[in-house]
DNA sequence: AGAATACCAACTAATTTAGTAGGATATATG
DNA sequence: CATATATCCTACTAAATTAGTTGGTATTCT
């Protein structure tokens, strides 16, 4: 179970936020320099970053991104959710939770599955951008 | 972060032999018609499988698949580890879990990646099938 | 002998991924 | 106001991965 290059990515550079915090908004291009992303790449891992409100964004010169909480305030898994989807869920396991490997599904499995779900999202949860700085 | 279907058949399948576990050898067949499966897929996970010692096979009429050791002593980790590569582990992180984002890498993301790799990998490790079924 | 099983390799269609290219829109600053 | 610097948006593409199929061979129980 590797993370996807935009879950990386995106950790990578919403790091670089947390501990550029002070300084107000960064704009992408210094983070794609910094952290060698290709930009383009970067600016729809923002656009995802943004919908989920974990950044805010300003336009124009001097513009940039901003942690839209402060790094205390964002764990991990919302990072590792918003981009790669529901984070720790399974193949055959729907949004909620719920399992449907099998069409008479009273699957054996299900508690299984939701029980390792589970526990990799209470990991991530428990992880602060603070934390990672 | 989805775990691929070769990972989620994989567990499944481990699971349906922890269940079993006493009545000794199981054919894939049957675990294929269980979880609905594909036999041909199912047979190449088991290969991956049984090559990291999780499971120990019989050829043969009545042969088939058996844990190669007690369900409380096999952890998720292991599993989803031979199946999906090293757990939990980043783009730009190879498998000793030293980061190479940057040429010049003093890469200040390194710990912060390492961390989060290792909560997810101790959470996995602390799963045994036993737990799961 | 025959059936059931593990084991093995090659091929394929579909999907996802990572990245590129080219622009439109907004805004701070000289 | 002009310009440079940003975000923002869409479409395209090459490469890799994934899930699955097919067609076998080797082994062993009954």
């Amino acid at each position: 179970m590797k993370f996807s290059t935009r879950s990386t990515y995106g950790l990578r550079a919403m790091i670089n936020l947390a501990q550029n915090w002070q300084k107000g908004s960064i704009p992408l291009s210094a983070i794609a320099k910094n952290e060698n992303i290709s930009l383009g790449y970067l600016e729809r891992i923002f656009a995802v970053l943004k919908k989920a409100k974990l950044v805010k964004s300003e336009k124009g010169a001097s513009g940039g991104y901003v942690l839209s909480s402060s790094p205390g305030d964002i764990d991990v898994y919302s990072i590792i959710n918003a981009l790669d989807g529901e984070a720790s869920s399974f193949h055959c396991m729907d949004e909620g939770g719920k399992v449907y490997c099998n069409e008479k599904c009273e699957c054996s499995v299900e508690p299984a599955l939701l029980k390792i779900s589970q526990a990799i999202s209470a990991a991530l949860k428990n992880i602060k951008l603070k934390d990672l700085i």
